[in-house]
DNA sequence: TACATCTCTTGACAATTTGTTTACATTTGT
DNA sequence: ACAAATGTAAACAAATTGTCAAGAGATGTA
Protein backbone atom coordinates (compact mmCIF):
# COMPACT_ATOMS: atom_id res chain seq x y z
CA UNK A 1 0.00 0.00 0.00
CA UNK A 2 1.82 3.00 -1.21
CA UNK A 3 1.17 6.75 0.36
CA UNK A 4 2.09 10.13 -0.58
CA UNK A 5 3.32 12.35 1.76
CA UNK A 6 2.92 16.45 0.83
CA UNK A 7 5.01 18.11 3.66
CA UNK A 8 7.58 20.44 3.41
CA UNK A 9 9.19 20.19 6.73
CA UNK A 10 11.97 17.50 6.43
CA UNK A 11 12.66 16.55 9.69
CA UNK A 12 8.74 15.78 9.97
CA UNK A 13 8.58 14.27 6.50
CA UNK A 14 11.47 11.80 7.74
CA UNK A 15 9.94 10.91 10.98
CA UNK A 16 6.59 10.10 9.39
CA UNK A 17 7.49 8.08 6.49
CA UNK A 18 9.88 6.15 9.20
CA UNK A 19 6.66 5.51 11.20
CA UNK A 20 3.94 4.18 8.59
CA UNK A 21 6.73 2.30 7.35
CA UNK A 22 6.74 0.55 10.32
CA UNK A 23 3.34 -0.41 9.44
CA UNK A 24 3.73 -1.75 6.08
CA UNK A 25 2.74 1.95 3.90
CA UNK A 26 5.29 2.02 1.46
CA UNK A 27 5.81 6.37 1.69
CA UNK A 28 6.46 8.78 -1.04
CA UNK A 29 7.14 11.64 0.13
CA UNK A 30 7.23 15.45 -1.79
CA UNK A 31 8.16 18.72 -0.21
CA UNK A 32 6.94 20.67 -3.51
CA UNK A 33 3.48 20.40 -3.92
CA UNK A 34 4.02 20.46 -7.64
CA UNK A 35 6.26 17.43 -8.32
CA UNK A 36 3.37 15.56 -6.07
CA UNK A 37 0.93 16.80 -8.16
CA UNK A 38 2.69 16.15 -11.32
CA UNK A 39 3.75 12.76 -10.33
CA UNK A 40 -0.10 11.95 -9.59
CA UNK A 41 -0.91 13.28 -13.37
CA UNK A 42 1.44 10.48 -14.39
CA UNK A 43 1.35 7.56 -11.58
CA UNK A 44 -1.93 8.37 -9.74
CA UNK A 45 -3.23 4.94 -9.64
CA UNK A 46 -0.15 4.31 -8.10
CA UNK A 47 -0.92 5.68 -4.43
CA UNK A 48 -3.99 4.60 -2.36
CA UNK A 49 -3.93 7.65 -0.11
CA UNK A 50 -2.13 11.33 0.46
CA UNK A 51 -1.41 12.98 3.20
CA UNK A 52 -1.35 16.30 2.91
CA UNK A 53 0.50 19.31 4.43
CA UNK A 54 -1.31 23.00 4.81
CA UNK A 55 1.10 25.14 5.22
CA UNK A 56 3.45 24.86 1.81
CA UNK A 57 5.25 26.75 -0.19
CA UNK A 58 4.71 28.06 -3.44
CA UNK A 59 0.86 26.93 -3.66
CA UNK A 60 -1.98 26.83 -0.73
CA UNK A 61 -2.61 23.26 0.56
CA UNK A 62 -6.16 24.10 0.02
CA UNK A 63 -5.23 24.84 -3.77
CA UNK A 64 -3.46 21.39 -3.95
CA UNK A 65 -6.06 19.60 -2.44
CA UNK A 66 -8.23 21.47 -4.90
CA UNK A 67 -6.35 20.28 -7.97
CA UNK A 68 -6.00 17.09 -6.41
CA UNK A 69 -9.70 16.36 -6.81
CA UNK A 70 -9.76 17.86 -10.35
CA UNK A 71 -8.26 14.33 -11.57
CA UNK A 72 -8.54 11.83 -8.91
CA UNK A 73 -10.95 10.48 -6.34
CA UNK A 74 -7.89 9.55 -3.69
CA UNK A 75 -8.39 9.96 -0.59
CA UNK A 76 -6.90 12.65 0.76
CA UNK A 77 -6.05 13.35 5.29
CA UNK A 78 -5.15 16.95 5.61
CA UNK A 79 -2.76 18.38 8.52
CA UNK A 80 -2.26 21.41 9.51
CA UNK A 81 -0.60 23.55 12.46
CA UNK A 82 -3.77 25.82 12.22
CA UNK A 83 -7.14 23.57 13.49
CA UNK A 84 -9.35 25.82 13.74
CA UNK A 85 -12.98 25.15 12.34
CA UNK A 86 -12.77 27.32 9.77
CA UNK A 87 -9.61 25.12 8.25
CA UNK A 88 -11.67 22.35 8.78
CA UNK A 89 -14.79 23.58 6.91
CA UNK A 90 -12.56 24.47 4.06
CA UNK A 91 -10.80 21.14 3.70
CA UNK A 92 -13.76 19.01 3.44
CA UNK A 93 -15.36 21.48 0.98
CA UNK A 94 -12.46 21.12 -0.89
CA UNK A 95 -13.27 17.32 -0.61
CA UNK A 96 -10.57 15.88 2.10
CA UNK A 97 -11.80 13.37 3.33
CA UNK A 98 -10.40 13.86 6.77
CA UNK A 99 -8.90 16.31 8.72
CA UNK A 100 -5.73 16.26 11.67
CA UNK A 101 -4.61 18.95 13.92
CA UNK A 102 -1.13 19.64 14.29
CA UNK A 103 0.23 18.52 16.79
CA UNK A 104 -0.51 15.43 16.66
CA UNK A 105 0.31 11.79 18.01
CA UNK A 106 1.68 9.58 14.84
CA UNK A 107 -0.26 6.47 16.23
CA UNK A 108 -3.56 9.38 15.27
CA UNK A 109 -2.75 9.13 11.77
CA UNK A 110 -2.01 5.48 11.40
CA UNK A 111 -5.85 5.11 12.72
CA UNK A 112 -6.94 7.76 10.43
CA UNK A 113 -5.27 6.23 7.59
CA UNK A 114 -6.48 2.76 8.51
CA UNK A 115 -10.04 3.57 8.63
CA UNK A 116 -10.21 5.63 5.59
CA UNK A 117 -8.73 2.80 3.60
CA UNK A 118 -10.53 0.53 4.81
CA UNK A 119 -13.68 2.49 4.15
CA UNK A 120 -12.54 2.67 0.44
CA UNK A 121 -11.26 -0.92 0.18
CA UNK A 122 -14.72 -2.04 0.55
CA UNK A 123 -16.03 0.26 -2.36
CA UNK A 124 -13.31 -0.19 -4.53
CA UNK A 125 -12.12 -3.95 -3.93
CA UNK A 126 -14.20 -6.14 -5.76
CA UNK A 127 -15.47 -5.21 -8.87
CA UNK A 128 -17.28 -6.82 -11.80
CA UNK A 129 -16.50 -5.49 -15.71
CA UNK A 130 -18.41 -7.85 -17.96
CA UNK A 131 -17.70 -11.67 -17.11
CA UNK A 132 -14.85 -10.72 -14.94
CA UNK A 133 -14.15 -10.15 -11.57
CA UNK A 134 -11.30 -8.34 -9.84
CA UNK A 135 -10.62 -8.30 -6.52
CA UNK A 136 -7.40 -6.05 -5.74
CA UNK A 137 -7.07 -6.54 -2.05
CA UNK A 138 -6.57 -10.35 -2.95
CA UNK A 139 -4.71 -8.96 -6.63
CA UNK A 140 -7.04 -11.93 -8.44
CA UNK A 141 -9.14 -11.47 -11.55
CA UNK A 142 -12.64 -14.28 -11.85
CA UNK A 143 -13.20 -14.95 -15.02
CA UNK A 144 -17.18 -16.54 -14.81
CA UNK A 145 -16.05 -16.59 -11.11
CA UNK A 146 -13.10 -18.93 -11.50
CA UNK A 147 -9.73 -17.79 -10.96
CA UNK A 148 -7.37 -16.84 -13.67
CA UNK A 149 -4.01 -17.85 -11.90
CA UNK A 150 -1.86 -14.76 -13.74
CA UNK A 151 1.43 -13.32 -12.88
CA UNK A 152 2.56 -10.32 -11.00
CA UNK A 153 2.96 -8.79 -14.07
CA UNK A 154 0.23 -9.94 -16.40
CA UNK A 155 -2.02 -9.00 -13.22
CA UNK A 156 -0.92 -5.47 -13.61
CA UNK A 157 -0.98 -5.43 -17.42
CA UNK A 158 -4.65 -6.72 -17.34
CA UNK A 159 -6.23 -4.66 -14.24
CA UNK A 160 -4.40 -2.04 -16.61
CA UNK A 161 -6.25 -2.53 -19.40
CA UNK A 162 -9.47 -3.65 -17.68
CA UNK A 163 -9.10 -0.31 -15.89
CA UNK A 164 -9.17 1.34 -19.64
CA UNK A 165 -11.40 -0.60 -21.01
CA UNK A 166 -12.16 0.57 -24.90
CA UNK A 167 -9.44 2.69 -24.48
CA UNK A 168 -6.57 1.89 -26.53
CA UNK A 169 -3.51 1.58 -24.37
CA UNK A 170 -0.10 2.06 -26.11
CA UNK A 171 2.87 -0.63 -25.09
CA UNK A 172 4.47 2.63 -23.23
CA UNK A 173 1.93 3.44 -21.57
CA UNK A 174 1.54 -0.09 -20.15
CA UNK A 175 5.25 0.01 -19.81
CA UNK A 176 5.35 2.98 -17.76
CA UNK A 177 2.32 1.54 -15.30
CA UNK A 178 4.61 -1.36 -14.46
CA UNK A 179 7.03 0.45 -13.18
CA UNK A 180 9.88 2.84 -14.23
CA UNK A 181 11.94 0.23 -15.88
CA UNK A 182 10.75 -0.20 -19.65
CA UNK A 183 10.39 -3.50 -20.54
CA UNK A 184 10.51 -3.60 -24.24
CA UNK A 185 7.57 -3.98 -27.35
CA UNK A 186 8.23 -7.20 -27.32
CA UNK A 187 8.01 -8.55 -24.03
CA UNK A 188 4.94 -6.84 -23.35
CA UNK A 189 3.27 -8.96 -26.43
CA UNK A 190 4.47 -11.90 -24.74
CA UNK A 191 2.84 -11.37 -21.43
CA UNK A 192 -0.43 -10.48 -23.07
CA UNK A 193 -0.01 -13.63 -25.59
CA UNK A 194 0.09 -15.55 -22.36
CA UNK A 195 -2.69 -13.62 -21.08
CA UNK A 196 -4.76 -14.22 -23.59
CA UNK A 197 -4.03 -18.21 -23.56
CA UNK A 198 -5.11 -17.70 -20.08
CA UNK A 199 -8.64 -16.40 -20.46
CA UNK A 200 -9.34 -18.00 -23.70
CA UNK A 201 -9.14 -14.85 -25.84
CA UNK A 202 -7.63 -15.56 -29.20
CA UNK A 203 -5.56 -12.74 -30.99
CA UNK A 204 -7.16 -13.12 -34.51
CA UNK A 205 -10.78 -12.85 -33.50
CA UNK A 206 -9.97 -11.42 -30.10
CA UNK A 207 -13.30 -11.46 -27.97
CA UNK A 208 -11.36 -9.49 -24.79
CA UNK A 209 -8.16 -8.23 -25.80
CA UNK A 210 -7.90 -6.69 -29.52
CA UNK A 211 -5.02 -5.48 -31.29
CA UNK A 212 -5.00 -2.10 -32.36
CA UNK A 213 -2.07 -1.93 -35.09
CA UNK A 214 0.45 0.21 -34.48
CA UNK A 215 -0.96 1.34 -31.59
CA UNK A 216 -1.42 -0.97 -28.95
CA UNK A 217 -3.88 -2.56 -27.19
CA UNK A 218 -7.40 -2.12 -26.11
CA UNK A 219 -10.00 -4.57 -23.88
CA UNK A 220 -13.56 -4.91 -25.07
CA UNK A 221 -15.90 -3.83 -22.29
CA UNK B 1 -0.10 17.14 -29.40
CA UNK B 2 0.31 20.63 -30.56
CA UNK B 3 0.51 23.81 -28.76
CA UNK B 4 0.57 27.25 -29.87
CA UNK B 5 2.55 29.96 -28.01
CA UNK B 6 2.08 33.27 -28.47
CA UNK B 7 4.57 35.66 -26.49
CA UNK B 8 6.69 38.32 -27.30
CA UNK B 9 9.34 37.52 -25.16
CA UNK B 10 12.00 35.65 -27.31
CA UNK B 11 13.59 34.07 -24.28
CA UNK B 12 10.67 33.48 -22.46
CA UNK B 13 9.72 32.04 -25.39
CA UNK B 14 12.37 29.63 -25.82
CA UNK B 15 12.87 28.66 -22.13
CA UNK B 16 8.94 27.42 -22.27
CA UNK B 17 8.98 25.78 -25.64
CA UNK B 18 12.13 23.99 -24.24
CA UNK B 19 10.40 23.10 -20.71
CA UNK B 20 7.14 22.31 -23.08
CA UNK B 21 8.49 19.48 -25.42
CA UNK B 22 10.17 17.80 -22.24
CA UNK B 23 6.29 17.08 -22.08
CA UNK B 24 6.09 15.60 -25.45
CA UNK B 25 4.15 18.57 -26.18
CA UNK B 26 5.26 19.87 -29.85
CA UNK B 27 5.11 23.75 -29.57
CA UNK B 28 4.98 26.68 -32.16
CA UNK B 29 5.95 29.41 -30.91
CA UNK B 30 4.53 33.64 -32.25
CA UNK B 31 5.39 36.63 -30.99
CA UNK B 32 3.52 38.27 -33.15
CA UNK B 33 -0.31 37.67 -32.37
CA UNK B 34 -1.61 38.93 -35.62
CA UNK B 35 0.89 36.16 -37.47
CA UNK B 36 -1.03 33.70 -34.86
CA UNK B 37 -3.96 34.59 -35.46
CA UNK B 38 -3.64 34.15 -39.82
CA UNK B 39 -2.07 30.52 -38.37
CA UNK B 40 -5.27 29.76 -36.43
CA UNK B 41 -7.06 30.66 -39.87
CA UNK B 42 -5.68 28.20 -41.84
CA UNK B 43 -4.72 25.76 -39.09
CA UNK B 44 -6.74 25.82 -36.34
CA UNK B 45 -7.46 21.95 -35.92
CA UNK B 46 -3.64 21.27 -35.45
CA UNK B 47 -3.31 22.90 -32.32
CA UNK B 48 -4.80 21.21 -29.46
CA UNK B 49 -4.18 24.32 -27.14
CA UNK B 50 -3.38 27.93 -27.06
CA UNK B 51 -0.63 29.35 -24.47
CA UNK B 52 -1.32 33.26 -25.20
CA UNK B 53 0.59 36.03 -23.28
CA UNK B 54 -1.20 39.39 -22.63
CA UNK B 55 1.56 41.88 -23.20
CA UNK B 56 1.73 41.98 -26.92
CA UNK B 57 2.92 44.56 -29.43
CA UNK B 58 0.69 45.74 -31.76
CA UNK B 59 -2.90 44.41 -30.00
CA UNK B 60 -4.26 44.04 -27.03
CA UNK B 61 -3.67 40.56 -25.58
CA UNK B 62 -7.44 40.28 -24.78
CA UNK B 63 -8.42 41.34 -27.82
CA UNK B 64 -6.33 38.50 -29.40
CA UNK B 65 -8.34 36.10 -27.19
CA UNK B 66 -11.47 37.79 -28.22
CA UNK B 67 -10.92 37.19 -31.88
CA UNK B 68 -9.34 33.52 -31.23
CA UNK B 69 -13.11 32.68 -29.63
CA UNK B 70 -14.66 33.96 -33.01
CA UNK B 71 -13.88 31.50 -34.68
CA UNK B 72 -12.72 28.29 -32.57
CA UNK B 73 -13.32 26.90 -29.11
CA UNK B 74 -9.81 25.72 -28.53
CA UNK B 75 -8.27 25.91 -25.03
CA UNK B 76 -6.88 29.88 -23.76
CA UNK B 77 -4.58 29.65 -21.65
CA UNK B 78 -3.68 33.99 -20.10
CA UNK B 79 -0.63 34.12 -18.89
CA UNK B 80 0.43 37.96 -17.69
CA UNK B 81 2.35 39.65 -15.23
CA UNK B 82 -0.35 42.10 -14.21
CA UNK B 83 -1.73 39.38 -12.33
CA UNK B 84 -4.89 41.48 -10.33
CA UNK B 85 -8.61 40.13 -10.16
CA UNK B 86 -10.05 42.65 -12.99
CA UNK B 87 -7.42 41.23 -15.60
CA UNK B 88 -8.82 37.96 -14.46
CA UNK B 89 -12.51 38.13 -14.65
CA UNK B 90 -11.57 40.02 -18.15
CA UNK B 91 -9.85 37.10 -19.43
CA UNK B 92 -12.34 34.58 -18.22
CA UNK B 93 -14.88 37.26 -19.69
CA UNK B 94 -13.22 36.86 -23.51
CA UNK B 95 -13.36 33.24 -23.55
CA UNK B 96 -9.91 32.24 -22.05
CA UNK B 97 -9.94 28.78 -19.81
CA UNK B 98 -7.55 29.50 -17.12
CA UNK B 99 -5.52 32.34 -15.92
CA UNK B 100 -1.56 32.30 -15.03
CA UNK B 101 0.08 34.91 -13.06
CA UNK B 102 3.75 35.80 -13.99
CA UNK B 103 6.15 35.20 -13.00
CA UNK B 104 5.32 31.45 -12.63
CA UNK B 105 7.20 27.70 -12.30
CA UNK B 106 7.26 26.21 -15.66
CA UNK B 107 5.70 23.31 -13.96
CA UNK B 108 2.57 25.18 -13.25
CA UNK B 109 1.46 25.77 -16.64
CA UNK B 110 2.45 22.07 -17.17
CA UNK B 111 -0.21 21.01 -14.68
CA UNK B 112 -2.78 23.59 -16.00
CA UNK B 113 -2.19 22.54 -19.69
CA UNK B 114 -2.68 18.72 -18.42
CA UNK B 115 -5.79 19.51 -16.93
CA UNK B 116 -7.29 21.41 -19.63
CA UNK B 117 -6.53 19.15 -21.98
CA UNK B 118 -8.19 16.34 -19.98
CA UNK B 119 -11.38 17.96 -19.08
CA UNK B 120 -11.90 18.78 -22.81
CA UNK B 121 -10.77 15.62 -24.20
CA UNK B 122 -13.93 14.31 -22.13
CA UNK B 123 -16.14 16.83 -23.62
CA UNK B 124 -14.61 16.06 -27.53
CA UNK B 125 -14.83 12.32 -27.17
CA UNK B 126 -17.57 11.29 -29.24
CA UNK B 127 -19.32 13.86 -31.23
CA UNK B 128 -21.82 13.25 -34.16
CA UNK B 129 -20.67 14.88 -37.64
CA UNK B 130 -23.76 13.57 -40.28
CA UNK B 131 -24.03 10.35 -40.20
CA UNK B 132 -20.67 9.75 -38.82
CA UNK B 133 -19.88 9.09 -35.41
CA UNK B 134 -16.63 10.06 -33.93
CA UNK B 135 -14.76 8.32 -30.81
CA UNK B 136 -11.58 9.74 -30.20
CA UNK B 137 -10.87 8.19 -27.85
CA UNK B 138 -11.47 4.60 -28.98
CA UNK B 139 -9.92 6.12 -32.50
CA UNK B 140 -13.27 4.71 -33.76
CA UNK B 141 -15.58 6.02 -36.79
CA UNK B 142 -19.21 5.02 -37.01
CA UNK B 143 -21.18 5.41 -39.85
CA UNK B 144 -24.99 5.33 -38.74
CA UNK B 145 -23.85 3.49 -35.66
CA UNK B 146 -22.14 1.02 -37.40
CA UNK B 147 -18.29 0.36 -36.97
CA UNK B 148 -15.85 1.31 -40.02
CA UNK B 149 -12.80 -0.79 -39.55
CA UNK B 150 -10.13 1.80 -40.44
CA UNK B 151 -6.52 1.78 -40.60
CA UNK B 152 -4.26 4.12 -38.78
CA UNK B 153 -3.52 6.53 -41.51
CA UNK B 154 -7.34 6.17 -42.86
CA UNK B 155 -8.14 7.02 -39.58
CA UNK B 156 -6.35 10.42 -39.19
CA UNK B 157 -6.96 11.09 -42.39
CA UNK B 158 -10.89 10.79 -42.54
CA UNK B 159 -10.46 12.76 -38.88
CA UNK B 160 -9.07 15.24 -40.81
CA UNK B 161 -11.71 15.61 -43.57
CA UNK B 162 -14.41 15.97 -40.70
CA UNK B 163 -12.45 18.41 -38.72
CA UNK B 164 -12.53 20.42 -41.44
CA UNK B 165 -15.80 20.08 -43.26
CA UNK B 166 -16.84 21.70 -46.16
CA UNK B 167 -13.70 23.38 -46.30
CA UNK B 168 -10.68 22.23 -49.04
CA UNK B 169 -7.99 20.34 -47.70
CA UNK B 170 -4.96 20.25 -50.32
CA UNK B 171 -2.59 17.02 -50.41
CA UNK B 172 0.21 18.62 -49.12
CA UNK B 173 -2.49 19.74 -46.02
CA UNK B 174 -2.77 16.12 -45.46
CA UNK B 175 0.91 15.00 -45.33
CA UNK B 176 1.68 17.58 -43.16
CA UNK B 177 -1.28 16.22 -40.59
CA UNK B 178 -0.13 12.92 -41.17
CA UNK B 179 3.55 13.41 -39.72
CA UNK B 180 6.54 14.92 -40.70
CA UNK B 181 7.42 12.25 -43.83
CA UNK B 182 5.85 13.49 -46.77
CA UNK B 183 3.20 10.94 -48.00
CA UNK B 184 3.13 11.21 -52.45
CA UNK B 185 -0.26 12.35 -53.74
CA UNK B 186 -0.53 9.33 -55.05
CA UNK B 187 -0.42 7.53 -51.91
CA UNK B 188 -3.09 9.79 -50.76
CA UNK B 189 -5.31 9.64 -53.45
CA UNK B 190 -5.45 5.87 -52.51
CA UNK B 191 -5.98 6.52 -49.03
CA UNK B 192 -8.79 8.78 -50.13
CA UNK B 193 -10.30 5.48 -52.13
CA UNK B 194 -9.87 3.12 -49.35
CA UNK B 195 -11.96 5.10 -47.55
CA UNK B 196 -14.81 5.85 -50.06
CA UNK B 197 -14.97 2.40 -50.34
CA UNK B 198 -15.29 1.61 -46.72
CA UNK B 199 -17.90 4.10 -46.35
CA UNK B 200 -19.35 3.26 -49.77
CA UNK B 201 -18.79 6.35 -51.63
CA UNK B 202 -18.42 6.70 -55.02
CA UNK B 203 -15.95 9.13 -56.55
CA UNK B 204 -17.95 10.12 -59.86
CA UNK B 205 -20.99 11.55 -57.70
CA UNK B 206 -19.79 11.19 -53.84
CA UNK B 207 -21.80 11.98 -51.23
CA UNK B 208 -19.25 12.23 -48.44
CA UNK B 209 -15.77 13.02 -49.65
CA UNK B 210 -15.41 15.40 -53.08
CA UNK B 211 -12.87 15.80 -54.84
CA UNK B 212 -11.56 19.32 -55.80
CA UNK B 213 -9.96 19.61 -58.92
CA UNK B 214 -6.05 21.04 -59.07
CA UNK B 215 -6.11 21.41 -55.43
CA UNK B 216 -7.83 18.48 -53.13
CA UNK B 217 -9.94 17.04 -51.24
CA UNK B 218 -13.31 18.20 -49.28
CA UNK B 219 -15.71 16.63 -46.53
CA UNK B 220 -19.25 17.49 -47.38
CA UNK B 221 -20.79 18.06 -44.14
C1' DT C 1 24.29 -24.02 -0.58
C1' DA C 2 22.46 -26.33 -4.32
C1' DC C 3 18.61 -27.56 -6.72
C1' DA C 4 14.13 -27.35 -8.68
C1' DT C 5 10.61 -24.23 -10.13
C1' DC C 6 8.31 -20.39 -11.56
C1' DT C 7 8.55 -15.88 -13.94
C1' DC C 8 10.15 -12.53 -17.07
C1' DT C 9 12.70 -11.01 -21.04
C1' DT C 10 14.90 -11.63 -25.44
C1' DG C 11 16.08 -13.26 -30.11
C1' DA C 12 14.35 -15.07 -34.03
C1' DC C 13 11.30 -15.59 -37.61
C1' DA C 14 6.84 -16.41 -39.81
C1' DA C 15 2.49 -14.46 -40.53
C1' DT C 16 -0.06 -10.64 -41.07
C1' DT C 17 -1.33 -6.03 -41.94
C1' DT C 18 -0.53 -1.71 -43.66
C1' DG C 19 1.48 1.83 -46.73
C1' DT C 20 3.46 3.21 -51.18
C1' DT C 21 4.42 2.91 -55.89
C1' DT C 22 3.57 1.61 -60.51
C1' DA C 23 0.84 1.53 -64.33
C1' DC C 24 -2.85 2.54 -66.88
C1' DA C 25 -7.66 3.99 -67.51
C1' DT C 26 -10.47 7.89 -66.87
C1' DT C 27 -11.76 12.55 -66.07
C1' DT C 28 -11.25 17.55 -66.23
C1' DG C 29 -10.08 22.13 -67.81
C1' DT C 30 -8.51 24.94 -71.61
C1' DA D 1 -7.81 17.49 -78.77
C1' DC D 2 -4.39 17.88 -75.49
C1' DA D 3 -2.09 18.19 -71.20
C1' DA D 4 -2.67 17.82 -66.49
C1' DA D 5 -4.97 15.68 -62.64
C1' DT D 6 -7.41 11.92 -60.55
C1' DG D 7 -9.04 6.84 -59.59
C1' DT D 8 -7.75 2.45 -58.55
C1' DA D 9 -6.12 -2.49 -59.22
C1' DA D 10 -2.22 -4.92 -58.39
C1' DA D 11 2.48 -5.49 -57.12
C1' DC D 12 5.63 -4.38 -53.94
C1' DA D 13 7.87 -2.75 -49.73
C1' DA D 14 7.77 -1.79 -45.03
C1' DA D 15 6.19 -2.16 -40.52
C1' DT D 16 3.97 -4.58 -36.80
C1' DT D 17 2.49 -8.46 -34.35
C1' DG D 18 2.32 -13.45 -32.53
C1' DT D 19 4.68 -16.84 -30.49
C1' DC D 20 8.29 -20.58 -29.88
C1' DA D 21 12.10 -21.62 -27.57
C1' DA D 22 16.05 -20.36 -24.94
C1' DG D 23 18.07 -18.11 -21.31
C1' DA D 24 18.27 -14.91 -17.40
C1' DG D 25 16.32 -13.78 -13.05
C1' DA D 26 13.61 -14.81 -8.78
C1' DT D 27 11.90 -17.48 -5.37
C1' DG D 28 11.20 -21.38 -2.66
C1' DT D 29 12.93 -25.60 -0.45
C1' DA D 30 15.52 -29.54 1.00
Amino acid sequence: MKIMLIEDDLVMQDLLAEYLSNYNYEVKSFDKPLEALEELQNHSTKYSLIVLDLMLPQLDGFDVCKRIRESSDIPIIISSARGNLGDKVVAYDYGADDFLAKPYEPKELILKINAILKRVQKKVTKREVGEFGIDERRMEIYQDSSLIELTKVEYKIFLFLINNRDKIVSRSMIANFLGDDYSSDRAIDMHISNIRNKIFDDSKSPKYIKSVWGVGYKFLG
